[in-house]
DNA sequence: CTGACGAACTTTTTT
DNA sequence: AGTTCGTCAG
């Protein structure tokens, strides 16, 4: 057996972990570490070495796109297809086992998943059926409370009675909201790791065929688990010990979304006869980076303690600019980051991370100026687009008719003149009867004493809904997008909407039929005799839901990358800047004054600054617009926890945009000296290509005289003038 | 049912 | 500041 290729290229203790025996292991992996590597090949290891079957191996990430990447790694280094391994996100693989097994789970067979903005909905309605103040009861809040309950795998049945008014009201909400979702058969996302919890821990059979199923279970980024995960891997493990988990508690950053760092430190008592490694020889960063970095997170108590080393050199100090304002604050960075394209480095390498997403609009408007490719990552998802979601909607009712989230979206969409009022006797009906909107809507016909003129909308609807699955019965799944689209008149709505995005939407619609007819089954199922009997629309629309948009098609272009912290982790940067580092924004107001929340920050920090390779600035700006009101907020504490023979302050001098009274050297200031000379050639946004004639001043004050061939000679501010040299 | 206006917000986000 | 959301009038 040749297993040389599995582990030659490990370091020892990467190598100690991949081939380590049948045992409860925690990988300790810091940034850059090595992580996914030795995921990958310990995999490998165990099919190609100790002979596992592929299908016996579970592997559990949390996002798709790691999901996805370590599928592909394991084919590329064994060269087979890893379409029996069971690789996926952990609601996914929830998703997956519910589908399965949806009677013992309680679930009807065409349940339909909801993503967080369905949820939403589905609350708001709910609150209004109740006769709930909305301003006494955000919906906002009353999902984060259901949220949290069911990520601590508490049913509104567990909260035992308090006492306390509060409490009582958002049980009765959380309970209403459980009655709703299983008369709709609707399953939101944290549903889906507490059913599928509950399926194993209450179904003998169902767990002891997957115990004996996977013989290694691994887990990847363990520190984001939440205790519902926790618990369900636990069952899976239970007596087995087979258990693999990688992570790092330092690169926790998702407590407030319910992940437990705490379940690292329990796994090491829940499973006693476990082995940690650690992995901290990093292949990413320079010396100073990583000393930096280091020095930061041990400000951090209760660690498991780990300290990332490197064989390459130092490298440069971190660059520190103390802009004037935010908008100096870009213009630092752009024009950066314009040299660096200038001096043949590639946009794509470079990254601009951000606290939060408001951050990004003045970087944009400033690369936008420049005529800098750049993409920013979140927002909206194609899946989430409304246009999509209504399509979705009219073929989930096709599927599933009790889906009220649905039945309520396009009741109305295109108008067909089903107003509020013949919507509020379907709710009344619905709720006082305890049936599903599409039921009550039946009812509400038959019983009469509706205006013809809303009995005939509504009926045109229901028989509208019919007919599309009537219709639809044996044709392809894009064929059934098609149709429905179509008929749903949904294309005729958004090519009359010529005004803004109109087009824009038609051709979103378009594509969702083509990413139907793509749809590949067998990709997203893990091919197994049990699947056989699943729909293949349900798969698609819960794919929808699970997989809001991978859809990063326009990567090929060369581009600067701007997104937040968060976002950021996992990926890495030649050069990178972290803006906006500042108290009040970085860490987060909300965070200063507790402990574990200022921690959480600190470790954002750490995951922040471990993302570069080569360069890393910071910046921060002493004065800030924000929320249409002015700051001057301090420097963040985090940059006094840089030692200082790590970073160097960068000065240009007298910048235009700040008043000359307020300009103090400082020690340690590097100059820039001119990038430009006599007879060079250069090219300007508006006045075209020139050449230089003269040069004066320096810093931000320097001034050049260009001759350009259209609009003859001028002088510049070479610091506001975009310029490129040729 | 649209459009307009005013109020009330703005950490982080995957699934 | 800028956006989104809900209400009101037409």
């Amino acid at each position: 057996m040749d297993v040389t290729s599995i582990i030659d290229s490990l370091n020892d203790a990467q190598r100690a972990a991949v081939t380590a025996p049948s045992q409860p292991m925690l990988v300790l992996a810091g940034a850059g570490s090595g992580k996914t590597r030795v995921l990958v090949h310990r995999i490998a290891w165990q099919i190609q070495v100790l002979g596992v079957p592929a299908h016996s191996i579970l592997a559990v990430t949390f996002t798709n796109k790691a999901a996805k990447e370590m599928r592909g790694r394991i084919e590329e280094l064994l060269n087979i297809s890893a379409q029996p391994l069971w690789i996926g996100t952990f609601h996914g693989i929830a998703h997956r086992l519910l589908r399965r097994h949806a009677k013992q789970a309680k679930l009807p067979e065409t349940f339909q998943v909801m993503d967080s903005s369905d949820q939403l909905r589905v609350i708001k309605r709910l609150l209004a059926s109740l006769n709930l103040d909305e301003a006494k009861w955000p919906a906002k809040q009353m999902l984060w409370y259901i949220n949290a309950q069911k990520d601590e795998g508490v049913r509104a049945r567990h909260i035992a009675d308090s006492g306390d008014m509060l409490q009582r009201q958002m049980v009765t909400i959380y309970r209403a909201y459980e009655e709703l979702c299983d008369r709709s058969g609707l399953v939101d996302f944290a549903e889906l790791l507490l059913r599928a919890h509950e399926l194993l821990r209450d179904n003998e059979d169902v767990l002891a065929f997957y115990q004996q199923r996977f013989r290694q279970v691994h887990v990847d980024e363990f520190q984001d688990t939440n205790t519902i995960q926790y618990a369900w891997l636990r069952l899976l493990t239970q007596g087995k010990d087979n258990i693999f988990v990688v992570g790092d508690d330092d690169q926790s950053i998702y407590g407030w979304r319910g992940a437990k760092i705490e379940n690292i430190y329990s796994f090491q008592k829940h499973y006693p006869n476990h082995q940690v490694i650690k992995l901290e020889q990093n292949y990413r960063s320079t010396g100073n980076i990583l000393k930096a970095a280091n020095k930061v997170i041990a400000n951090n108590d209760g660690r498991m303690g780990k300290e990332l080393w490197t064989e390459s050199g130092d490298g440069e100090p971190i660059a520190l600019y103390a802009a004037f304002n935010e908008q100096d604050e870009a213009h630092f960075v752009v024009e950066r980051i314009r040299s660096w394209v200038n001096d043949g480095g590639m946009r794509s390498d470079v990254a601009i991370l951000y606290r939060s997403n408001a951050q990004s609009r003045q970087f944009e408007e400033k690369l936008m100026t420049t005529g800098t490719p750049y993409r920013v990552y979140g927002g909206l998802r194609f899946f989430e687009r409304a246009e999509i979601k209504n399509a979705l909607a009219y073929l989930r009712l096709t599927s599933n008719r009790h889906d009220d989230a649905s039945f309520e979206r396009v009741i109305n969409t295109p108008t067909r003149g089903i107003g509020a009022k013949t919507l509020d006797e379907i709710r009344n009906i619905a709720r006082d009867r305890a049936v599903s909107l599409w039921t009550a809507a039946i009812a509400l016909l038959t019983q009469g004493g509706m205006s013809a003129r809303a009995g005939n909308a509504l009926d045109a609807f229901l028989i509208l809904i019919k007919q599309l699955d009537t219709d639809t019965v044996g044709l392809e799944l894009f064929e059934k997008v098609q149709l429905v689209v179509e008929k749903s008149q949904l294309i005729e709505l958004y090519k009359k909407d010529k005004a803004d995005k109109g087009e824009e939407k038609v051709e979103n619609l378009e594509e969702l039929v083509n990413a139907a007819r793509l749809f590949d089954k067998a990709s997203v199922q893990m091919v197994d005799e049990n699947d056989a009997n699943l729909s293949e629309l349900d798969m698609f629309l819960a794919n929808a839901a699970l997989e809001a948009g991978d859809m990063q098609g326009d990567d090929f272009d060369d581009c600067v990358q701007l997104m937040t912290l968060h976002s950021a982790k996992g990926l890495e940067f030649k050069l990178v800047f972290l803006v906006g580092v500042e108290e009040g924004l970085f860490p987060s107001q909300q965070s200063v004054d507790d402990v574990g929340r200022l921690e959480e920050e600190r470790r954002l920090c750490y995951v922040g600054m471990t993302r570069a390779m080569q360069h890393l600035y910071i910046t921060y700006a002493e004065s800030r617009r924000l929320y249409g009101r002015e700051s001057y907020p301090r420097p963040s504490r985090f940059l006094r926890e840089i030692p200082a023979e790590h970073m160097q302050e960068v000065r240009l001098r007298a910048s235009v945009s700040r008043p000359a009274t307020v300009v103090k050297p400082r020690s340690g200031s590097i100059q820039m000296p001119s990038r430009y000379k006599l007879g060079q050639r250069v090219s300007h946004v508006k006045f075209g290509e020139g050449v230089v004639l003269q040069l004066e001043g320096e810093g931000a004050q320097e001034r050049i005289q260009i001759n350009f061939k259209q609009v003859g000679i001028k002088w510049l501010i070479v610091s506001m003038a975009q310029l490129d040299v040729l």
